[in-house]
DNA sequence: CAGAAAAGAGAGCACCGCTCTTGCTTCGGG
DNA sequence: CCCGAAGCAAGAGCGGTGCTCTCTTTTCTG
């Protein structure tokens, strides 16, 4: 509650600052797989069982390291969307995705802890979800501007089938946004299709099949926001 | 050379199968990151050195079940286009992307194996792109017999850019295939999102934000048909 | 200031991938 | 046919892992 922090609390700050630190330059190097706490104890200086003060398990080392990861990819996503805030819907979406994909490539290993195979059991931890949405509500806030300024052309050559709708419906009351339900429904479609583009680009998918990966990807950009209803602006 | 082979070599195989086998039990239980030699040559009543006569190292078994892993996938694929073989273009295509979410669904670790993180290197051994390609090839094989009928109905909005093209052209000559490069450039971003929707459902993505998802997922995939440049048929 | 709570150190357990050496079995050519 | 070569199973062992337990030291708090 209090702001002041005694000299035991700061120390126990710093040293789990500095294991996650560490933890993170080793999966930058090595990979998931590789992680080793032992590894981590011995670059700190610290015997292993040290560790265990800060983190109970391994799994939890890595859910850390995995909120870190969701958070850093929605910071830079939010970054762009902000940069990018003089444009039209259009620009903006491409914007998003530009920087998702940027920031996938550039940390391949943390890209591959969140949106690879889950390392754990088949449920995340519910800490997780949050982060987990950052870049799902970049690309929603994106079609809420261009919906509040009438910018946003509903492209269903077919309507979504009921239960869809209704997923979509109740999203949009859990999220406290005003989206068409079919806007709602084709968007999530469009953001696992974002992910589909980018997880195979950076797990090697595309070698020997696409060369020109950038102008490969921001055509495929521009698919998605047409798909989801934003035509090219200006 | 000979079709007749020696007791010895057949024992070979022999063991070599039950190897597989028992690891495919394990990977299919508790996931790759769990499979151990040793506890497969405890399964199967053999001491865990004489295993690595067989294979000589854990990658080289895991390589030898994602090979199978992207046959079998591939084979599911084929299969449902053959079944569907009566249907119109957008039809079959339907038929073989819910093969694969069906296929990935009902064995979300093997899936994991070949579309989740690579779990060696950055590289795949080169026997792995032949049996990796069969999805691929068989979506190509929709879109191609659409063309041949006359029923592929081109959809760009814009044009691809020049390198993209050109990685288009060069993939057609490669594969064989007679298919308009724009059409073979959309295929392949369509590909990879196919394959974004199944990922995002296998591993958890969805949990919480899509119930529906057997009617979500075909909506999607007939977005994807449309995207392609298949109208719906009939 | 004394007792409680937190942190570090070390030994140890069970497991892992992998290597090396030692015998045994099977195969093929003189 | 027989004997050397090759293939194979077994066992011991190395260095590594995650994790637990006990013991000591440090730090905070009533």
């Amino acid at each position: 509650m209090s702001a002041i922090k005694g000299a035991r609390e700061r120390a126990r700050d710093e040293v789990t600052a500095a294991i996650k630190e560490e933890a993170r330059r080793q999966l930058a190097r090595e990979g998931a797989a590789k992680l080793s706490l032992r590894a981590v104890a011995r670059e700190l200086g610290m015997v292993s069982s040290a560790l265990y003060r800060y983190f109970p398990s391994r799994d939890d080392l890595l859910t850390a390291l995995i909120i870190d990861a969701y958070d850093a990819l929605g910071a830079a996503a939010e970054d762009a969307l902000a940069a990018a805030s003089g444009g039209s819907p259009d620009q903006r979406w491409t914007a998003v995705c530009r920087a998702v994909r940027e920031w996938a490539l550039a940390h391949p290993h943390e890209y591959a802890l969140i949106y690879g195979t889950p390392v754990p059991g088949y449920t995340a931890p519910s800490d997780t979800t949050g982060p987990a949405a950052r870049v799902g509500l970049a690309l929603i806030s994106v079609l809420r501007d261009a919906h509040e300024a009438g910018e946003l052309h509903p492209t269903d050559a077919s309507a979504a089938p009921a239960p869809v709708q209704e997923d979509a419906r109740r999203l949009g009351v859990e999220l406290g946004v005003d989206l068409p339900a079919p806007a709602l429904a084709g968007l999530t479609a469009t953001w696992a299709q974002l992910f589909g583009l980018v997880n195979f680009e950076v797990f090697g998918q595309f070698n020997h099949v696409v060369e020109a990966r950038d102008e490969f990807f921001d055509q495929a950009a521009a698919g998605l926001a047409r798909q989801v209803g934003l035509l090219p602006g200006e």
